[in-house]
RNA sequence: GGAGAGAUGCCAGAGUGGUUGAAUGGGACGGUCUCGAAAACCGUUGUGCGGGUAACUGUACCGAGGGUUCGAAUCCCUCUCUCUCCGCCA
């Protein structure tokens, strides 16, 4: 959520932050935002003197009759009475009108880094770097979803059964893999001082809000009606709102934390081509990496996570490129955000497997997640996360540019994690 | 699931209707003292939204939301959470 201050004072800088992203409509809104917050506080000001007075008369009275003067008490008393229906009804267009500029701040996005490249989908995003050589596969090469047949590791007939589509069941040497890749991938994320983090999976409407996952998608997420808790799409969310409404101090900065969840996701609409095997899934297992920082440090952040990241495609053997995603393509809550995308060479198609972001101080500013200054002085903070790494799509490329005759060779840095080399 | 108790500032903990944003203690920070430290003593120790260049100032906030009252941390209602005991149980 932008700040209203930051719409008011820098009014053109947002409207042609909000035209990159190809917002509809924002000038429209933000006038409305500013009218409506303009309203907001005349009517503030307005209450406030009237409260003001009414605390004086109350003192007033309580003076009076410590004096024994009843008589003037009670004809004081007399002349409030009108006063308080007015004061009700003023408070309640207050509430009003700060409900109303909320509703509306929920419905801008949040304003692109300038860097960010004009653009209206995925291919208009920005290739910044590609690593590693696209592997060349025999002709009877095949793709994850009949290799995981093959051997047996991976049994989406059986999570149908007992859940439903897009809940595989991992077996064997699949199950294996998982655990080597969570195992890895935190071990990684804990040697560049990655605090690991054991979130629930499951969070509170509070924290839905915290992180931007609501209002408006609510649709994206599973939902216990029971006791009105989300699974979360993503260890984003628990972890970040560890931080909802908190005053850290400048010397507990940087906060960076790591952890692992299985993270759900209900894809509502986007079921349909290109989503076989493991590309697409309801559960799936990710690490996740995110720090909080000061303004000024919040962009060097984002790229030691973007290096951190392509360092474990790396170890992971996977070739890649990373994207710098277009104003059209960016989430949400970012103000800049870079792609990782693995190459998957059976089937021939590079496939996300990471996120990084800088959310500036949107989500900050919702969560009320700031910090002190050593002279005193409090900040909105600067919230940032990136996938480290999302497993299915890197097991799908495992699978699939490492299929020997002999079978699927497991990447070196695995091997102790697995206690295998081979899939067979 | 049943019964009871509770929720106050960074922490502990007073406060049952009237200048209480809140006693007291601890912690933290600053100062005096000291070669330095400890002890002792003195001081500081909110957040949001307004107004003001500023000093400062208005208002709200004692789990959340309502209500009673001229006036609520204090009384009433609803909700949430925590603790204790019992039951169940990985």
């Amino acid at each position: 959520m932008l700040q209203v201050a930051v719409i008011r004072e820098q009014t053109n800088k947002v409207l042609e932050g909000l035209r990159k992203r190809n917002f509809k409509d924002a000038e429209n809104l933000i006038n409305l935002i500013l009218k409506k917050d303009a309203l907001r506080k005349e009517t503030q000001k307005a209450l406030d003197d009237r409260k003001a007075k009414a605390n004086a008369d109350a003192k007033k009275i309580g003076e009076l009759i410590k004096a024994q003067k009843n008589d003037e008490a009670n004809a004081l008393r007399a002349s409030i009475g009108e006063a308080k229906e007015t004061t009700k009804a003023m408070e309640a267009s207050l509430n009003e009108s700060e409900k109303e500029v909320i509703d509306l701040l929920y419905k801008i996005p949040n304003i692109p880094h300038e860097s960010v490249p004009a653009g209206f989908g995925a291919d208009d995003n920005l290739k910044v770097y590609e690593h590693g050589l696209l592997p060349q596969l025999s002709l009877d090469a095949l793709p994850h979803w009949e290799l995981i047949k093959k051997y047996d590791i991976i049994d989406f007939d059986l999570g149908n059964k007992i859940a439903g589509a897009g809940f595989p069941v991992y077996k064997g040497k699949g199950a294996k893999l998982q655990r080597a890749l969570i195992n890895f991938f935190l071990d990684e994320a804990e040697k560049q001082n990655y605090k690991e983090i054991q979130p629930p999976i499951v969070v509170n409407e509070a924290s839905g809000y915290g992180t931007g996952q609501l209002p408006d998608k609510e649709g994206q997420m599973y939902f216990i009606q029971e006791d009105g808790l989300y699974m979360i799409p993503t260890a984003e969310v628990p972890i970040t709102n560890l931080y909802r409404d908190v005053i850290l101090n400048e010397e507990d900065l940087p906060v960076k934390n790591a952890g692992y969840t299985p993270c759900f996701r209900r894809e509502a609409g986007s079921w349909g081509a290109h989503v076989r095997g493991l590309n697409r899934l309801h559960q799936f297992d990710k690490v996740e990496i995110v720090q909080i920082r000061k303004p000024d440090e919040s962009y060097q952040a984002l790229d030691e996570m973007c290096a951190y990241v392509q360092s474990l495609l790396e170890k992971l053997e996977l070739p890649y490129r990373k994207l710098l995603l277009c104003g059209g393509d960016m989430g949400f809550n970012s103000a800049l955000t870079f792609d990782m995308e693995v190459y998957a060479a059976a089937q021939q198609r590079w496939l996300e497997v990471s996120s990084v972001s800088n959310f500036e101080t949107f989500q900050a500013n919702r969560l009320k997640l700031r910090y002190k200054t050593k002279e005193g002085k409090i900040h909105l903070l600067h919230t940032l996360n990136g996938s480290a790494l999302a497993l299915p799509r890197i097991v799908a490329s495992i699978l699939e540019n490492n299929q020997t005759s002999d079978g699927i060779k497991i990447p070196k840095a695995l091997i102790p994690y697995t206690k295998f080399d081979i899939i067979n």
